[in-house]
DNA sequence: GTCTATAGGGGGATAGAC
DNA sequence: GTCTATCCCCCTATAGAC
């Protein structure tokens, strides 16, 4: 913040674009080292060493814990925008729906981001700024999904009870699918299935012409 | 294990009910310092110091902190059940879910017990013990809400799509449960609201005579 | 810019006195 | 059964050499 701009600053400059490079680099060790060993479990040794690097270089690039955290959420809601913007592509809302929530189902299932995401959940709880991270990204997420329930709306493919809004259904569906995601995580249910019985409910519940 | 039983131990009889009582006590003591802090931030000596005891005392009624979360698991399952028990007592199916969605909401808005739930999920992820406590719990609870199901559809309250069965819709609405739940402590939605929502749709999806 | 070395502070768990 | 004192480990973050 109080550093001055590049132009302005004598000696050599400063390589920006490689500058990205390690950071996205150590990010990605972060990223790995939580994965197994949870947030807390992890020290700045273990993820330096999974970098590559020496911790005082960690921290030439995130201030502290906690900015490796923040970076994650910011990371997570772009791949998560992207993950619903690929399944939404399709002209069948219902079918897209299904898709959505067996491929999240299967996700938890294989654990790979679950463990983590559960450990930013507990310490948005305790931490304000990722409390806040978290809580635009989430609200991000339901827009976009709220979108997608007003397009198929307008083509007439589903219809809402009276004082139900786009809005409402989003978050529902936002909710639906984190509990399927975490309950995947716990081989509680089978996500294919899962998937195609919400599909059959959500499809009486939603269809128009009746 | 080893211990012998204490009708064949020789000297003082070990007061069973007096060890009980303290162990509730450390229990509830660890409870309240993993709420505010979570499980990895509360040290043995702030639970101790909470519990009004030494930590070489916390040691004699637990072998370790994992032992801590497997038993606080059992604990919430019998209060979770207690929950959906008292909540499902009514006639009226859906207007229970309702009632049920907007308790669990505003359980999460409250923070009460929500980041203890997540420190207990991410934990069951990375420990089998804690995993397989966590997964009978779970499913002990699903079996619980699809128990409630049948019921619905025995009094002709509901009625499931072809191929639905009641475990299916217990295991949507345990998944919608936690969604909520979670949804509710990032402060997105307006608990009271979903669950009136959530019954408008499962009303259209789930009533008979269709 | 990157490193080695270390400060400064807990952490979980236990030995042994009472 | 309960305690005080302590072991030995690891933690986040930084100072200062190169």
């Amino acid at each position: 913040m109080i550093t001055p701009s590049p132009s302005r600053r004598r000696g050599r400059p400063v390589d920006e674009r490689a500058r990205a490079e390690r950071r996205a680099h150590i990010l990605a060790a972060a990223r790995r080292r939580f994965l197994s060993s949870g947030f807390h479990g992890a020290s700045t040794a273990d993820i330096s060493r999974e970098a590559g690097v020496s911790v005082a270089n960690l921290y030439q690039y995130f201030a502290s814990k906690e900015e490796l955290v923040l970076a994650m959420v910011e990371e997570d809601l772009q791949s998560d925008l992207a993950f619903f913007a690929d399944l939404f592509r399709g002209a069948d809302f219902l079918a897209c729906v299904e898709a959505a929530l067996a491929a999240l189902a299967h996700a938890g299932r294989e654990r790979r981001e679950l463990g983590l995401r559960a450990e930013i959940f507990a310490e948005a709880l305790r931490n304000p700024r990722v409390h806040e991270a978290l809580a635009t990204s989430q609200e991000r997420l339901v827009a976009a999904l709220s979108e997608r329930v007003s397009a198929a709306q307008a083509r007439g493919e589903i219809a809402l009870a009276d004082g139900m809004t786009a809005r409402d259904v989003g978050i529902l569906l936002f909710a639906l699918a984190d509990g399927i995601y975490s309950a995947g995580g716990l081989d509680l249910l089978d996500g294919a299935r899962a998937a195609r019985r919400t599909r059959l409910l959500l499809g009486r519940a939603l269809a128009p012409g009746r």
